[in-house]
DNA sequence: GGCAAAATCACCCGATCGGGTGACGACAGG
DNA sequence: CCTGTCGTCACCCGATCGGGTGATTTTGCC
């Protein structure tokens, strides 16, 4: 069955069979009702023709909708790194500020605190996530989705096979 | 007519063209040499509604690939804005560089230059870019589409509406 | 050839960063 | 009560960064 896509359906499966329920029961009534007439006047193979086409325009539309709705994911923190990384939540704060790519001295100012204390809490940043400078800090976080990328959605978990 | 997305078809037209023929001529072609007898055996509704069935889930089928299409886009660089912003092709070689967040030695080392080199070409960009900091170098790139950005593709272009 | 742009490198200097150590208070849990 | 964690801040120090100036060579174009 050539259906790739089903691991990315959560909760879609209830549309997807609330689209083939209506379309089964629209096809099964029309043609209940009308087949003869429609067979004598067109055919019976262009009624079934007619019917496959529209079938596959409606199909092709649902797939689209399907596979489109993918991108309106808000991102949502990995909270199970942070817990295996020991992040605290003070870190986090920093970790935030520090995507600005504005200084200590400015981040410290925004955060209330004393630039020594943004330091520290960079320096215990930079050894859990194993790095040694700013710019690798923000790229490891944004891999392990601790903090948002530009652009975010769960399409980097959703094809980790990408 | 409910289809959204065509725009995001340029050439793939003649997929969904091939698609849309060869079903009709599988259709056509089964239901010429043996409707009579499976009319019969299970019923014209019957018939027709398996027939419609599948169509929709070839259909089904065919719309995910289609929108699913979208992501392999290698990421386009925007030439217009380094024209416009002067930027020259060594300094987009230390801007790519720069995505690492390796220091202007390490770059030096991969780029085959003197760091002092590397820190001309970086002060120019910034002051081109009109930032201060490499963070904010990356972040303004990545927006003007300089540098492609983690899980890059034509998002961001196909969907300016956001 | 002459010119302009680009690329390369050097030097200086102040600011910032990264790394390390130490300390103090708050607070939860055994 | 004691211990561990967290948050806060301080100091030191070497490395790096950001900014500025100046110079040389290369490259492409008129």
């Amino acid at each position: 069955m050539p259906m790739p896509g089903w691991a990315i359906l959560p909760a879609m499966g209830r549309t997807i069979l609330i689209y083939a329920a209506a379309l089964a029961a629209t096809v099964l009534l029309l043609e209940w009702l009308q087949y003869r007439f429609w067979a004598r006047e067109l055919g019976i193979e262009m009624l079934v023709g007619l019917v496959g086409l529209g079938c596959v325009c409606l199909g092709i539309w649902v797939g689209m909708r399907l596979t489109r709705r993918s991108d309106p994911a808000p991102f949502t923190r990995n909270e199970a790194a942070i817990r295996s990384l020991g992040l605290t939540p003070r870190e986090l704060d920093v970790l935030e500020a520090l995507v600005g790519g504005e200084s200590n001295k400015t981040m410290a100012r925004d955060l209330g605190v004393s630039p020594n204390t943004v330091k520290t809490h960079l320096a215990r940043l930079f050894g859990k996530l194993d790095v040694t400078s700013r710019v690798q800090a923000i790229e490891t976080a944004r891999n392990l989705r601790l903090i948002p990328a530009p652009g975010d959605s769960d399409r980097t978990i959703a094809r980790p096979d990408g």
